[in-house]
DNA sequence: CATGGTTAAGTGACATTATCACTTAACGTT
DNA sequence: AACGTTAAGTGATAATGTCACTTAACCATG
């Protein structure tokens, strides 16, 4: 059973939970394959599920009343949802919505077997809280970046990340704008800017990185 | 006793997490009171144990290089630090500052207490979820406001939200511009903007609502 | 109560980023 | 090859941030 070993690898923790009393988690979860671009959870939705990724990647933001959107976080294979989670528990409204980037193999652990666990399993406990933290820290790093870092900088540390001297990155203005929490025009202007000074070459919906070094004796 | 009460008010799950074995989670704990303007933690610190703050406030915030300052979130009377937790369980390094704003009175749960009462105690657990998802939420609607609300909208509700017709809001400009994630000088600017509208009253550390509606007018 | 140090607030010039109202270009379809 | 769609470019203008100061208020102390 691959799969089996594939989530029992991702979130070991549901190893000991699954041991614990032979009740297995894993029975009494349901795994889903959502398509790329689905909406996952909206704001103001309420949820009843935890939810693991196991493959894939969610994109969680929020959108302004004027359609401006900022991406808060990404969660990929190995993560949860800490937004459902904190839902689940308060049961407050999301502030966020989330999107599958690609398609997404999850899997849903109901309420209460989620509480059930978190009550038995140290190990299960330490995994959760741990997501919490990441995100909060994650959170907390978007806002210092908001507010502190130019946008050159944040743009060049973006288009390191993710692409390198042959790997373009496939993506658009807008799609940039959204991750960086600007406008499009600022991103298009900054990116031609780049290209001019030859760290980029730019093609609809691809950019690429000509020269890596100029773009990292950027980052501070 | 009437600092034991106020404090199983405060913090009602410690109520049953006491009572669960005997063991007095609060005799375990030590109560410590701290003046203003304390460091409580700071960015690269590590720490040992789970604050709950009984009275008073403690300002979290995150400076860059250049000395510019925003503030996260405050923790108040009934508030735990969350960031605390996570490095508690995580044993990442704080992102953040943590100084009192007022003289403040905190319980201090050791690490080894915390992860038993956990472990046993169903609302003590909840209780910690919740704040965590209130940070979380905090954090999210900050990184909303920083990005999409202008300036002079989110200082009105600043000024509504702290003071009224007949209560002036004692701060100065700069304390105001770290609390918004802006500068001085742009909020001074503003600040006179709404003087010159004739909407407050401007003196050195002190600002005097003088025209409510008008400042709320401008709130979405 | 005058003086000087300290902290708060004001100012002008300029840089960066956001917004608006478009135009131009590339792509896929038929 | 023409057309609709989506991506990217552009110029003007507004909002915000930064820098290098100046001015004003407050407080302590002689």
């Amino acid at each position: 059973m691959e799969l089996f070993n594939t989530i029992l690898h991702l979130f070991p923790s549901l190893k000991e939970a699954s041991s614990n009393d032979g009740v297995n988690i894993l029975k009494l979860s349901q795994q889903m394959t959502i398509p790329e671009g689905t909406t996952v959870f909206h704001q103001g939705d309420q949820c009843m599920n935890y939810l693991l990724i196991i493959s894939g990647s969610v994109k969680v933001f929020t959108r302004a009343e004027n359609g401006r959107e900022i991406v808060l976080y990404h969660i990929t294979s190995g993560g949860s949802c800490v937004l459902t989670t904190s839902c689940l528990i308060s049961s407050e409204d999301y502030p966020a919505e989330g999107v599958t980037e690609t398609d997404v193999v999850a899997l849903a652990i109901p309420k209460p077997v989620f509480e059930q666990y978190m009550g038995e399993s140290k190990t299960f406990r330490k995994q959760v809280f741990h997501s919490y933290g990441d995100r909060l820290i994650k959170l907390i790093t978007l806002v210092e970046e908001i507010s502190f870092a130019k946008l050159d900088i944040r743009l060049a540390k973006y288009l390191l990340k993710n692409g390198s001297v042959n790997t373009p990155i496939r993506t658009t203005h807008q799609a940039l704008a959204t991750e960086l929490g600007s406008a499009r025009e600022v991103i298009s202007r900054q990116l031609k800017e780049f290209e001019n000074r030859g760290w980029v070459l730019l093609n609809r919906g691809k950019i690429d990185i000509t020269n890596h070094d100029a773009l990292a004796a950027l980052l501070p």
